[in-house]
DNA sequence: CAGCATCCGCTTTGATACTG
DNA sequence: CAGTATCAAAGCGGATGCTG
């Protein structure tokens, strides 16, 4: 990217994950930790392929990751946020959270990946009931599986399925989160065909209470 | 923007201001409050004058920003942040935050506005005496000249002069933002040709301690 | 297969000139 | 003051090919 060439923080700050699909890709790699760039690249569905190898590069050059060679067991080449990179979290979070109200409206060529849901499940639901024992909510919905438990007024979501799951949600992915954030009531997702099992009324330990208000 | 057509808030967030020179334009309007097109020009050096009335059509349309025409003792076109615009302020803020250990280096070709400066140092300076009398700061970096406030523990900036400044400094905004900041010391800054006028061991009181560190 | 590099058509940006 | 208009240059997206 050419320089703003002003004095200025954020200026500068552009200067370097300004550019289309840098903050991405370093949501990718904040995301899943150290990755390939197969992985990388499949957590940015329509970036070009020589778009993504430059982007590596300078990223790698202002010290925001580094490219190391895995040992024989991998014997790959592995991308991995530098410390100065890690620092960019706070950040891509608060973008993420201004960026939250603009997802009610889901366009049907959005791309789904589990790993993004499962983090935001994962910052925005709260265990309201610390002591009572384990729940466990698999979903279906991107391209995996992922689960969610809650249990000591902590919420742990993983990429995979689980044993005897609670509740199990499947079906499309607006309807899914607009549900778990409180944005709509349960009638209204299995009226957008999502299919549950289990009993949905032990989710509302977790329900985020839609705080999260609609777009403009 | 071509919109990135995924189902993430930091994407959605970015398919609206995730643009070249975007931010940039929302964090001139933050700085300045309702603004007209040739200040917001005044603050973008580089700009082309079109992209500008693009972006801010655009932001317009996004519900980040409004235009209005003033009545005529001004008599002319406002522009200025919605509410949901001024909830950029976090991610601007993380974002000049990360920015500000690349500011050790200034280009030369960088350009510097008073704006700029003084808001970023309202930000980092501490009046470490809070029942001291009142100190005041002149300084003489950019396009206008700043004043620095501090008393009652908190410090204050704005554009324009003091009348009677304990102290005065003219000169380059790296070598003077160094010295403020903490980052380099009395005699470093004077060799960069800093000239100082009043006795600068009083803005120990309010001067960083260089917790800002280098860029890698 | 993983990790690129090259080529090509299209879109966005930058610089400048011009206007109500 | 607040923009439009124009056009060359740079950046991007998509396809394909190459190398270990």
């Amino acid at each position: 990217m050419r320089s703003y060439e002003q004095y200025c923080g954020l200026a500068k700050a552009l200067d370097v994950v300004g550019d289309r699909w840098t903050l991405l890709i370093i949501r990718e790699l904040e995301l899943r930790g150290p990755s390939r760039y197969t992985d990388i690249r499949n957590g940015l569905p329509g970036i070009a392929t020589n778009l993504l190898a430059d982007r590596l590069r300078e990223l790698e050059r202002a010290g925001v990751l580094t490219r190391e060679e895995a040992p024989p067991p991998i014997a790959t080449t592995l991308f991995e946020l530098t410390p100065r990179g890690r620092q960019l979290r706070p950040a891509l979070e608060e973008l993420t959270l201004w960026g939250l109200p603009l997802m009610a409206e889901q366009a049907p060529e959005d791309a789904v990946r589990s790993h993004w849901l499962a983090s935001l499940l994962e910052v925005m639901l709260t265990d309201r009931q610390p002591d009572a024992s384990r729940l466990t909510l698999e979903l279906h919905i991107g391209d995996e599986p992922i689960v969610i438990e809650a249990g000591d007024g902590t919420i742990r979501s993983r990429i995979g399925t689980a044993e005897d799951p609670a509740v199990t949600m499947i079906g499309q992915a607006r309807p899914i989160m607009g549900f778990l954030l409180g944005r709509i009531e349960l009638a209204e997702a299995t009226a957008a065909g999502v299919e549950i099992r289990g009993d949905p009324a032990t989710l509302d330990r977790i329900r985020g209470d839609a705080t999260v208000t609609a777009a403009p």
